[in-house]
DNA sequence: CGATGTCTTGAGTCCCGTCAATGCACGTGG
DNA sequence: CCACGTGCATTGACGGGACTCAAGACATCG
């Protein structure tokens, strides 16, 4: 990496906040890597030997079963932080849903770095805490919320998400958008399965509440609506 | 507080690697309080004005929806940290499962505090990636998994977590134990009503998996049969 | 134009939720 | 000591929402 201070993410990764020379060195020890679309990052399992922060694309975090079901437990965008620094194994897997582009650095050097840089540590503290809460909002729309109430509360939050990857803090939700998932990955964040999601879509539609123009593309017709329906807590 | 040096979480909370005087500050900014079974600490969308060191006892974190839906999203032992630092609002309830003893801390005392004191920050941000992997893992629970995987995979981290809680770090999980929760706490653990988490114990019972001696009480007699019930992943 | 993968739709089933009654422990007061 | 009330927990009957199985529609690509 030549020069973190061009960055497209350089003021929302967890880099910001160093100073030019830290920068510098941080730049040196990591590398860029493109992954194309279903390519995986890393396992569930193995030892957790790389960090990285997510330039440009989208990517999915999941666990799985031994007999095969697997849930997605989270979705990162742009400038988000992957791996897991501190540990030994990762327990979950990282895989691509759309060409993306990482930054990424051995899990050691990393760690090494971040030790030495406590601005950089902070970040990471404030960026977990945010991942915590949302995981847990995740866990309560899995543990008490309808097929339709998840279905709704996707369709928001994917809107809110794919706006704010642009570089601008502000933009807001989006009204159309394409979705990185299909209705298998769907399910698998949802815990609920493709022929469910695919009812619940078709509904929605029927109602007039969401537009599908294509597989991918979800177009909300009435926001104000779907808010009712995901019964937002 | 008088002396954090003789306090029993000493070598387990976050406050492990601080020297002594510093400890004394810490000290000097945070006070011990108790507080008795079903009293709330702090309620969702307070603003977030306190955090804590759980000295003794269990405690639940809970979200609530505008309907009464309650997820309980997290169970926290001696020696776990909770609130919310540098964040604005708490997105979720803590309440006294038993009766238990705090070191609570303002929470914008805790933030300056803690922004210098790095290995702090280093601790509180290692706690917080672990909180986030057993987040994950529930949600798999939430998303994949049958009634009777649940309450089997529930008991089963119950017996690991409680035999925990003692000064040594190495001793295993218990075969006899006392639930903290009662029915309705274990439903809003594992997405599940009352009548199932009640039908799934009877019936765990009755295949002689396990020993209720009272409500409360769970002794595991088939800890390798628990085991294969809660299709660990 | 088939071949393939993805999505949709339908029919039937089952697990869990809902509603309701009963059981059990504990406390209070007659 | 027993009658009674209260709070949980258990158990049963029933219904519904999501899953399962299966077919059909649609798009993309060779």
């Amino acid at each position: 990496m030549k020069d973190c201070t061009q960055c497209i993410i350089r003021n929302r990764a967890v880099c910001v906040g160093l100073e030019t020379d830290e920068l510098a060195v941080l730049g040196r020890l990591g590398r860029k890597q493109k992954f194309s679309k279903g390519q995986t990052i890393f396992w569930e399992g193995d030892d957790a030997v790389v960090v990285a922060n997510v330039i440009e694309g989208v990517l999915k975090v999941s666990m799985s079963m031994s007999d095969g079901r697997e849930q997605i437990v989270g979705i990162v965008f742009s400038s988000d932080f992957i791996g897991r620094p501190f540990g030994q194994q990762s327990l979950h897997s990282v895989t691509a849903l759309t060409d993306a582009e990482l930054c990424i650095f051995s899990r050691s050097t990393f760690n090494n770095f971040a030790r030495q840089h406590p601005e950089l540590e902070h970040k990471l503290l404030r960026r977990t805490l945010n991942e915590l809460d949302r995981a847990h909002e995740w866990m309560l729309r899995l543990g008490k919320k309808t097929a339709t109430e998840r279905i709704a509360t996707l369709l928001l939050e994917m809107s809110v998400r794919l706006g704010e990857t642009g570089c601008t803090v502000d933009n807001g939700a989006l009204d159309a958008f394409e979705l990185p998932l299909d209705r298998q990955q769907i399910g698998d964040v949802l815990g609920l399965t493709i022929e469910t999601v695919s009812r619940q879509l078709s509904r929605l539609k029927a109602d007039g509440v969401i537009h599908l123009p294509d597989r991918r593309t979800v177009a909300i017709r009435d926001r104000a609506r779907l808010q009712y329906l995901s019964a937002a807590a």
